[in-house]
DNA sequence: TATCAGTTTAGAATGATTCTAAACTATTGA
DNA sequence: TCAATAGTTTAGAATCATTCTAAACTGATA
């Protein structure tokens, strides 16, 4: 509660009711993969009355702070997930299916960058069926 | 040109004006990575009067006949690939920038799938700074 | 060459996300 | 404690890539 104040007070962000309580939801101690629609759901379920508008908002300001990774899965939806170590997924479109896969996977053999450019990040995406 | 036409009926599809000039363009032997944007301006510039939605057909079509990868890069706009070998990319969103890379990256220390499931290909997304 | 299934198309619809601008609130200093 | 104000929230409009609709068109077949 008062440490999660202090947690969005020490990233720059006003500890508003509905700040807090996407906060509290999202960094519970469980790793977690939300969508805007997703996170909404689970607020109204908790008869929060956030809007969606602050819902995209909240996860844009957390993202920009550097709590949350966006996932470029080239869905429609974004996902953000609240894993911010470098990690990759498994990811199935057909069942909105997201997994992390926390462990030493390894990339080698990359070829050379283009000139004047370097590695933002490597992402692997392992994709599913059935 | 007859030979356009055959490549198009042998992937059981009507080789329309439109379907002939489309792939004329994206299968003149250099690999290339477009949106339906993309495409739809190059046509016009071409002065061949093929809407916008058959522009998305098409790429569908082509998509769905396995003569174009779609690639999943987290972007608004989807990418078709020409090159439909097994192959991973550099990506500069900033940029637009999309760079093919086909040589022999290798994945490693993957871990067990999910139960019941099998991989369906593995995607390398090197995303550039810069 | 008529028939008809397959195609094309303009424009409407969709849906996630962003924008707008007006009302609201946390913070700060007096 | 309070006023001032910069930062937030919000409903609803706007955006924009893509899909849908249904009417007109055309390649293939007999």
């Amino acid at each position: 509660m008062k440490d999660i104040k202090d947690f969005l007070r020490s990233n720059s962000l006003r500890p508003t009711k509905q700040r807090v309580l996407i906060a509290e939801y999202l960094f519970d101690g469980e790793n977690k993969h939300v969508t805007a629609e997703k996170l909404s759901n689970e607020l109204n379920r908790r008869r929060t009355g956030i809007s969606l508008a602050t819902v995209y908002n909240t996860l844009h300001d957390f993202y920009e702070r550097g709590l949350l990774k966006k996932l470029s899965l080239g869905l429609d939806r974004v996902y953000f997930d609240t894993n911010t170590d470098h990690h990759h997924h498994f990811y199935s479109d057909k069942e909105q299916l997201l997994i992390d896969i926390n462990n030493k996977l390894k990339v080698s053999g990359l070829p050379k960058l283009p000139k004047n450019k370097k590695t933002n990040k490597i992402e692997v995406i392992v994709h599913l069926d059935n």
